[in-house]
DNA sequence: ATATAGGCTATTTTT
DNA sequence: TAGCCTATAT
């Protein structure tokens, strides 16, 4: 077996021999932490004799659990046979299975999706009697997952106010209705593992001593659910080796604590602390922009990231009329350097702040015929079709799952409407049972006197349907494999004939297309469980949909972007509101995640970064006028091409930031519009294509009649606008 | 039971 | 502006 440590750098190095114990690593980006965590795993097996069964690595994505299995795999020429490596949840969730007996669900409990909470948590606004317009569920639902991620129950929430008492109440009714449907939020895999290993001491020690050593990526993005779960983990062996970088902590908002850092810290004091600082990835100049601006933070421990990669080229600044504008410049600059000098279209990676940015810039790639992936934003997973198809399955599974009974009931129509389901619901509860539950009975005994209440249409479209849910479940029972079962439900409820049935446009084509995707996807579960299949696919995340192959640019989110790398970086939307983002202008705290963010996306980059900046943005419909964003300021003149700008020109930035409709520097219009006639004097009558500002002046794309395309300075070029139709 | 119109709010990020 | 939810009419 080859050496481990073999091109690894001495702070590598040093990270991959560490010693038995907690170890936390510190690694900046690009500075190869998956290279340490997977050469580590390695180095315990195949070094120091550890069964791969005692091991446990855990990720967050899907995308980074793949990764480093087959990395490791690489590491040992085979597959380590019993280690546990896998993302929180699906670790989590297995774990639940397993210790079932000792929770309030049972082992088959079905995985809510972010939809499905949002569901549950109206119903219960609804069943609590709640002003849905005071209390919105999205925001009800928020405050519900923030306690959970703090490992707090409904009893434990601090009431201070009558919002704090709604939220309590509808979480109690929330978790009740979880459990009545035999389901789990994302945040009870967390709550429900953390709480099992703290209360029930048996379990704990099981665990605890099964996994002498305990890995983790990313540790900076762990909550306090995961965090205590890994304490209990790690109680017995304490070899506790933790790999983050507090600087690239972007999930606060769901919890994501990078104080466990320092908690870390104090909690293992005798922990070695190793930084990795030298970074594989980007060009110096690259690296000193991502220094000047994240030192601006406050409580970090400094690194200094070096590269010997050498200098590299200078950032370029590039300001824009909107965002529609933005979306030409980044694809002209893209398609140019393709045409130009050969670039290959995969190098380049656009990235913003929010997903609502993404729309102008697909624009600008479909308008130029260019090809381009989009990570995220319309979720596969989201998409009408999949939900149905997909409730079905999870109905077939579990048909106490009110959720998914309350998508599909009614779809294709049976005719059983809202009101209808309403007196299936009461009748359910009467008898202490689930609608679901209760179809399958009625589909057995229909003449059951309890049903005397449902007028008879809509008797016969229920036993109906409960026999084909109590036809599923059987054929489940048997073992049915996904597909094979998938199929059946298909065939039985017409569900191609459904979608076709308002004339077979292009949309019904393409939901169907879709169909046949999440039918290929279940193929692939041949010989596996139908409840395999539906956790995965609970449990996947858009981070998990990047797909490396396709050499085309990516469109991404700079909170998908992290861990990712590319050549050419285009960084847009960079003006104060946006990025940092309106929501985080008044808190500190807010503020440096929104500094780390713009960190996370100038690090992405290996070569050459764009950073862009849109004077005008549309937001509700108008258009309202920006500053550059503040972060710009940060980056010292040497760095970018032509020197920084941004300060120059908004020389008197208040300290506080203000309403940049009242406050902005007047800004030039373009004065040509597309479509207009104008008469130039050497070229006679052409047609304007396109304008926009540059230098102080407007450059003119103009269609003559007897020239041809001409771009034109307007300033120069005494163009006379002629009336429109002459 | 479904189709349509009108009103309203808003996604910042997602396992 | 757009998408979503609700109320209303058929």
């Amino acid at each position: 077996m080859a050496d481990l440590a073999a091109g690894l750098n001495p702070q590598q190095q040093q990270a991959l021999h560490a010693g038995l114990g907690p170890v936390l690593v510190l690694a900046g980006p690009g500075s190869g932490k998956t290279r340490v965590l997977t050469h580590r795993i390695a180095h315990l097996i195949s070094d120091l004799g550890v069964n791969p069964y005692n091991i446990l690595a855990v990720t967050f994505t899907n995308k980074a659990a793949k990764e480093m299995n087959s990395r490791v795999e690489a590491l040992l020429g085979g597959r380590p046979r019993g280690l546990t490596l896998g993302t929180f949840h699906s670790i989590c969730a297995r774990l639940l299975r397993q210790e079932a007996d000792n929770l309030p669900v049972s082992k088959n409990f079905v995985i809510y999706d972010a939809d499905d909470q949002i569901s549950l948590v109206r119903q219960a606004l609804k069943d609590l009697n709640v002003d849905e317009k005071m209390h919105r569920a999205g925001g009800v639902h928020a405050s519900i997952s923030a306690a959970k991620n703090e490992l707090a129950l409904p009893e434990d929430m601090p009431i201070n106010s009558y919002r704090d008492e709604v939220v309590a109440r509808v979480y109690q009714r929330y978790q009740q209705a979880l459990m009545a449907n035999n389901a789990v939020d994302f945040d009870d895999l967390l709550l429900w593992s953390a709480r099992l290993l703290e209360d029930n001491p048996e379990v704990r020690k099981r665990y605890a001593t099964r996994y002498e050593h305990i890995l983790v990526d990313e540790f900076q993005d762990t909550n306090q659910a995961q965090y205590s779960l890994l304490k209990h983990l790690a109680s017995v062996h304490r070899n506790i080796y933790v790999v983050g970088d507090t600087d690239q902590s972007i999930y606060r908002w769901r919890g994501a604590d990078y104080r466990n850092v320092l908690r870390f810290e104090e909690d293992y004091p005798d922990a070695q602390v190793i930084l990795l600082e030298q970074n594989y990835r980007s060009t110096q100049r690259i690296l000193d922009a991502a220094m000047a601006v994240i030192d601006r933070n406050p409580h970090r421990t400094r690194k200094h990231l070096f590269t010997d990669r050498g200098h590299g080229s200078k950032i370029i600044y590039q300001q824009t009329l909107n965002e529609e504008e933005t979306g030409k410049f980044v694809v002209d600059t893209i398609a140019t350097a393709i045409a130009a000098r050969g670039a290959r279209p995969g190098d380049f990676a656009v990235m913003y702040r929010t997903n609502a940015q993404s729309r102008l810039i697909e624009e600008a790639f479909l308008h130029a015929n260019l090809p381009y992936k989009l990570v995220g934003a319309q979720r596969f997973y989201g998409r009408r079709e999949i939900k149905d198809v997909l409730s079905y399955l999870r109905l077939v599974f579990n048909p106490n799952d009110e959720v998914s009974l309350g998508r599909v009931i009614n779809v294709p129509t049976r005719r059983i409407g809202i009101k209808s389901q309403a007196a299936l619901r009461t009748i359910a509860l009467q008898n202490k049972t689930t609608p679901g539950a209760l179809l399958m009975h009625m589909g057995a005994n229909p003449e059951d006197p309890m049903f005397a209440p449902i007028a008879s249409l809509t008797a016969q479209a229920m036993t109906r349907f409960g026999q084909l849910l109590a036809r599923w479940n059987e054929l489940a029972q048997a073992g049915a494999e996904p597909m094979q079962l998938m199929d059946r439900i298909l065939t039985d409820v017409d569900y191609h004939g459904y979608l076709m049935a308002d004339g077979p446009d292009e949309e019904a084509q393409d939901r169907w297309d879709n169909v046949q995707e999440l039918r290929r996807l279940a193929a692939e579960y041949a010989g596996k469980t139908l409840p395999e299949f539906l956790e995965n696919i609970a449990l996947v995340s858009d981070q998990d949909t990047i797909d490396e192959s396709g050499d085309v640019p990516t469109l991404l989110t700079l909170h998908a972007a992290k861990g990712l790398e590319f050549s050419t970086v285009f960084i847009t939307g960079l003006n104060d509101g946006t990025l940092p983002h309106q929501r985080a202008l008044d808190d500190p705290e807010e503020m440096e995640e929104e500094r780390r963010l713009f960190y996370v996306g100038i690090t992405r980059a290996k070569d050459q970064l764009v950073l862009v900046h849109n004077m005008y943005r549309s937001s509700y419909g108008y258009a309202e006028g920006t500053l550059p964003s503040r972060f710009l300021d940060d980056l010292p003149d040497e760095l970018i091409e032509g020197g920084n700008q941004t300060r120059l020109e908004h020389p008197n930035r208040p300290d506080r930031w203000q309403n940049p409709r009242q406050r902005s520097a007047p800004i030039l219009q373009t004065q040509f519009k597309p479509g207009m006639n104008v008469l130039h004097p050497t070229w006679g009558e052409g047609m304007v294509l396109n304008s926009r500002i540059q230098d102080d002046d407007e450059m003119v794309d103009i269609f003559f009649q007897d020239v041809g395309l001409k771009k034109v300075m307007a300033a120069f070029a005494n163009l006379q606008p002629l009336p429109k139709g002459k």
